[in-house]
Order: structure tokens, then sequence, then C-alpha cells
DNA sequence: CAAATATAATAGTAATACTAACATATTCCC
DNA sequence: GGGAATATGTTAGTATTACTATTATATTTG
């Protein structure tokens, strides 16, 4: 339990958040602070008397909030990606591939004893609620610059190899997963918030939910590409 | 020219900018610096001074920034439901109208001169690069309770209505259309922006990239209903 | 044990997102 | 035309945020 880390991308931190305690209880406790109060709610001064103690010691491993928010975004594509691994490591079709894809995508998102000092299902909650704070900002090309979205596009390019294989012909892999990752979390939301904009039934226990947001995400890539 | 105007939500604004000249100055100055600046970087003291106001002016119109870009989007959600309209009356089969909506949706928006006071180019790119701020908020359900969203609920029905006319069976028409209207923004913005993520293609011009991102939007939509 | 390193403590700044209170200008209508 | 209402301007102020600088104190390490 806890055992494995992933190496993010430096430019992520000032100082590295995994090799201290303080760091790791930013970590954890910003998980925690931003799924509770909402990212703009939440500020390093919070944060700070949380984990006991002060702000200027916050920023020496994050240079603001925006960068922890993209550290954890990071880290959940990382997770994604590591999950993706192992879903499909089993399978030899590319079509059961991208099915498992689709599964791992839509999946409820549990808590995972490989890995301390991160709540999945906060952190899942984060994603859906504030992902596009990372990217709708005017540092987008700067951080882009600096690999920041790697994570994502790493990712991306994974399942749309798998599309590649089964419709070589298709002209918008990337379009379609990239519309995907974001469709599953925005569904997630209107379910939440929104609920006419989905077909959703807020009504059925999350396995279900999960269930039917499989299926329509299924409906999207199978579909575009043309099998059944 | 400028002879048309939208009844918007009263909870949008404190006071209706269309009733007087500095309220439309509000309007239209604002789009311009809100495309210009960002969202974030927009200030209603910035906007003061551009209008020949003063901030506590502009409190009297718009409770605060969020509610102009609440007013903002509805309104262009208003705009894209009248296009719709437009493009869609003279049609008679439901998959001719759905297919028309796609065209509106995914088309390159150039400014309407049924409407002074805005810029409809300048409202797109903030519809792309801001859209998500407005629900993404703590005050989504309070905004959603206000009927803040009912613009883009209203387009989604309509189009969703079409699919229900061309699928009857398809479960998730609702969850396509948002799915769409919002993909169809994020293309655009990738394209821009994280261009790994898109198979749009930015050396070509405007014209055929919209073409491209049409065809995109309708592998989806056709995909999914299974009607090529 | 000294030196390096990490953290704490304290204080301060510019900008933001407002709000209050009051003055003035304009228009509406009797 | 005069008074009332309405819209706008003026000035000033507040709490909070997102930092930064400086100095002091632990703690680890070689």
């Amino acid at each position: 339990m806890g055992h494995l880390t992933f190496k993010l991308n430096e430019k992520l931190y000032v100082r590295d958040p995994q090799s201290t305690e303080l760091g790791q209880k930013i970590v954890s406790k910003g998980i925690e602070m931003i799924d509770g109060l909402g990212f703009e709610q939440f500020t390093f001064k919070k944060l700070a008397a949380q984990v006991n103690s002060t702000e200027p010691s916050i920023y020496r491993y994050f240079e603001n909030k925006h960068r922890l928010l993209h550290y954890l975004t990071a880290w959940y594509w990382s997770w994604l990606d590591y999950r993706l691994d192992l879903a499909t490591a089993s399978l030899h079709s590319p079509e059961e591939k991208l099915r498992a894809s689709i599964r791992v995508i839509t999946e409820e998102k549990k808590t995972d004893p490989s890995f301390q000092h991160v709540n999945e299902e906060a952190l899942h909650r984060i994603v859906v609620n504030e992902l596009e704070k990372t990217y709708l900002t005017k540092w987008v090309d700067d951080d882009n610059q600096a690999g920041l979205f790697g994570g994502f596009k790493t990712l991306t390019k994974k399942i749309s190899g798998f599309i590649k294989e089964v419709a070589p012909d298709y002209p918008f892999p990337n379009s379609l997963v990239s519309t995907i990752l974001l469709a599953a979390n925005e569904q997630l939301f209107f379910l939440e918030h929104l609920p006419t904009l989905s077909n959703l039934d807020k009504r059925l226990p999350a396995p279900q939910r999960h269930a039917q947001l499989q299926v329509f995400i299924e409906s999207l890539v199978f579909g575009a590409i043309q099998k059944k």
C-alpha cells in the first residue's frame, strides 16, 4: 500500500512535494481543500493553516495555486495512463484495447491503495470541476511550452493509437479522443448541476450511471469510426 | 442594420444594458476588452476607464463581471438560436435540419449587421475561451435556479428535438448535443493552443478549418445515431 | 561540529472586488 | 416651468488575495 509514485514534469513544482513530509501534506490536504472549497475559494493561506505551516513555506513547493492545480491534474492523467496500461496489458486486439480505454475513462473512480497521500475520488471531482482552469488562462502557451500538459497529451496519443489501428482511415482520432476525455467529465458535471443537458439518470446508483456514461461514450467513438 | 434585439433573462443584469447608451457601451466595450485581455485580467475598473465612466456606474448594470460574462454568453446562445431558426426555417426533413444545425454550430462566426453594439467575432472568441467559467463556479446551482443557462438549454433542446426525430431510439440526444456544442469550441481552442489534441489543420485558411470541424462533428452525431 | 538546508515568523505591498454616501445632471410629467 | 424621479458621477473606503522580503530557528548531513 502506497508504494508507487509517478515521475511528473519538474516544471510543475518548485520543490518536489513527494520528497518531504510537508510536500506530501500540501498535496493531500490541497486535494481535500480544493475539493471542499472549490478552486477559487481555496487559498495558500487557508492551506497553510491546515498543514500547520505558513504561506511562504507553501510557495517553496508551488509557484502558485494554479501550478498546484496543474500538478494535481497531471497526476490524475498519469494515474489514468497507469490504469489504462493495467487494463490493456493482457489484451490483444486494438478494438478490445479501445473498449477497455473507454471503460477506464468512464468508470467510477475509487481510491487506489497503491498511492498514499492521494484521494483519487476527491481528485476526480476536482478534475470534473476544475480541469478547464488549467488551460483557459493567459498562460496556456507558456504552460504548454513548459510541458505541463504532457500527461493529457500522452493519454490522448495512446488511445488515439488504438483508434488508428481499428480505423486507419478515420481522419480525426486525436479530436475524437480529446473530445471524449472532456465529455466524460462534462457529462458527470451536467448530471450533477444541469441535468437537462444530459441523459444520464441521477436517480440510478453510481455504478449504473457510469455504465450509461460508458455506453454514451462508446456510441460516440464506435459510431464515429463506424464499428458497432 | 442594428434593428434587432434579444429579450434576455432579467436576472442577467441589474439594469437592462440595452436600455441606455452607457449600458450599450458597457456591453460593446466589455466584449472588446474581455476578448483582448482575457476574463481574469478584465476588471470593471478598466472597463469604466474605457467607457468614460466609473466603477459604481457599471455595478448599476451588472452585479459583477461574472454576471456580465453570463450576459454575453446568453446573448451568444440566443444569437445561435436565431441563426438556427433562419437556417432551418425552409427545411423540411429533420435530418436536413440536424445537418443545418451542425453547420450553424461549426461555421465561422462573422459580424452580424442585424445587431449593433455586438462584435460577434470577438464574442465567439470569448465563448471559446471563457464559456466554461460561467458554470464552473460555486454559484452554478443558484445561477441555474435563476435561469441563467436558459439559452444554452433552449438550443440544446431544439437540436436534440431534431435528433429525436431522426433517431427516436438513440438514448442520449441531450448528452450528444451538449457534447458537440462544447466540443466545437474546444477543438477551436486546441487548434490554437494545444494542436496535438486536434486533427484540424492550422495551416488551412479559416473556411476550410471550419469545414473540417463540421465534418468532425458530423462524424460524431451521425455516427452515434447511425445515419451516414 | 560546522555547514547546508528546510521551515517558521513577521511584516508588508499592489491589486481586486466590491460598497457607501453624497453630489450633480438630465428627463419626465403635471 | 418647476419639482420629482432617475441616471450618472465623485470620492473614499474595506476586506481579501496573491504574492515577496527578511530574518530567525530548527534539522539534517557530511
